[in-house]
DNA sequence: CATGAATGAGATTTCATTCAT
DNA sequence: AATGAATGAAATCTCATTCAT
């Protein structure tokens, strides 16, 4: 495929479709059915026209990827942007991303799936890093006037992302618990990566002993 | 011994071939190209025999992960029962978790992925039942006198594995960092865990604006 | 496939069957279109039983091979091994050559083909091998008394090969060429092989200015 | 110049281009995965236009196999033109064969391949028909003063191609031959072709014996 | 009880070629 | 004149599972 060819065909409409009958798949049929041959069947095309606009299968789930990470962070700016009051932002942060993984568990599943095969994806995924700056942004305000450097900003941020991806997961094994425990494990997640920030009002010489 | 009893324990010596085959692949080729075939072919038997002692593939990865937890389980009575401190005990739990999942990726990678589709792993993993136990009991201990019901004391513990797998999941993902900031990475875990037990001596009121 | 297994198939009339359908479609059809489902069609079996006997389409490639050249041996024990006369017998090798190289062209070239991509093929197909050494002892009888060393004639056994093969290659492409030409050119052939052995009544003044 | 010449010229550059992508994919990716889609995609037109200067594959094949000749014999040229005595002559040729043969061994394995399948390559490839001369030309300095044929000398020129040929093929297949061995197989076969001519020198009985 | 034999279904991928525009 | 779009046909290979023996 020639340069010119190429980039032209990365916006053309049936590279979209071939993505979103992916992503239909995906929700429908779950991870594992998910073939090329699945994909070509639904847009009625076949299979070898997806090589005109994806070099192999792991780019066509890379490009998913992205598309759910779009959709998810799609979902954060609509539920959370607007609030202003830190804390707000940040419960509704934790609880849009708890809603996620589970209404959109095959989405939220490849997105960690893919993602431990890249080398850094909150760099490769642009969405996953405006998440993470978002995330950063918010935890930031939580300090309220004191100083934090950004580095420790992004570090605290993945922590959350970490310690709501552990709380999802458990939630997920936990498959006949009542909404009654599930709404609590929600405000758990909630409380803890609220404080998350905590630490740093504590005093250097606890700090020290921390790390 | 009777014949029955010879010909049942060969039939159990088989099953635990098989499932140690399935264990060797695992880890050597990966979760992808674990087969029927290759289990067959490592035990020198043929693919038929499988089936005389399990149903299908799926009750293969069950048992398989059962096996896991076994030795995971293994892993963590080897290196912390011993010790009596709760404190010192909680880290070497969560430092051993920490490197079983680095050590043995594929194996903690499963015994996720079949967790999710069980209904309750906790019972029917026995050992990671025992594992749930006693980590709820180093927590008892590191509430000291303090009493906490058996609900709550096993309820952190799911929480604290939760914050577990957050953390390894996180550096499963970040394949390019320096070992310093794993080893922070680490010690943030286990100050977390370490953590989670002492909202125990929030006041009463405190707590009722938590859950 | 255990090892006792892959040895039992090993000897198997399937495997064998494999081999001569593989033959049969190189013949008739060409090397281009020998595929494996071509195979599976003409033994009547679906195309999976092939890696049941063979890792992948070079192993088949190399049995086959291997096929043609205990074929090829055949060809020369039938006609040559009789003939005690070293001129008579080498004429006879040289022109079985040729003949079975204009009769299996497909099979030739495959020969040759095959040959070149591995590492060593006189000791990798033992029937090459034989003819080799068929060729050796040969020669070393035309050299009548004078003594030469096993690694000598084996080279010159070779060169013998080369030069018969160049002119083959030569013969097909003079593809409009004249029924007395190429008898011409197969006496020529016959001469120059002859004519190899040569050099070693040269002195050893001589020979040093040769090499 | 007429806009006619210059579409003429316009037409004649892109046929080179598609000449040479495909020379350029032929020695970097080797002969298999000469595809019309990679010759496209390198000269960065659609893989259609190629049918506008070619009928199909083979003819592609077979222009780029023209295009091999004339690189060739552009070396032999280069290398051997300047060259007046005749022995130093044909040393040079056979040298720079042997090399072209190892250094460009896919353009070496294509001009054999598409000229077994011509009706006669000498006359076909312009090319190939002038090297046959200049290597007549040199034979028949060497015979000095005795008078040859025009045919005999074209028939000679054809032996010596074909001697050159089969050494060389001998060379690709002796992969683990050491550098000197290989050496010593270079001045071999240009003794052989040297010698090619000598039986010029036989009485009329012998030659008569001879064919 | 054990297995050799076999397969249907399906995976990803490549390629030469066509044709309406 | 050029091409974007598309495809049919084919390639190799893997796998879980079945069943007669």
């Amino acid at each position: 495929m020639g340069s010119k060819e190429r980039i032209a065909r990365l916006k053309s409409e049936l590279r979209k479709d071939i993505l979103y009958a992916a992503l239909a798949i995906l929700k429908n049929d779950g991870r594992q059915s998910l073939s090329l041959r699945k994909i070509a069947d639904r847009i009625e095309y076949s299979p070898p026209v997806i090589y005109s606009y994806f070099k192999n299968k792991e780019a066509i789930l890379i490009a998913l990827c992205e598309l759910c990470y779009q959709q998810f962070n799609g979902c954060i700016e609509k539920n959370c942007r607007k609030l202003t009051n830190p804390e707000e932002r940040l419960t509704a942060i934790v609880t849009t991303c708890w809603n996620f993984a589970i209404d959109e568990k095959e989405m939220y599943n490849l997105m960690w799936e893919v993602g431990s095969t890249c080398t850094d994806p909150f760099t490769q995924f642009k969405e996953l890093g405006l998440f993470l700056n978002f995330l950063s942004e918010t935890l930031k305000n939580l300090c309220g006037k004191k100083v934090c450097t950004e580095e420790y900003l992004l570090h605290k941020s993945q922590t959350a992302i970490a310690v709501m991806h552990g709380h999802i997961c458990l939630n997920y094994t936990l498959s006949n618990a009542d909404p009654k425990l599930r709404s609590r494990m929600l405000n758990e997640t909630i409380l803890y990566v609220m404080n998350l920030i905590n630490d740093y009002n504590l005093t250097p010489h606890e700090l020290n002993n921390h790390y």
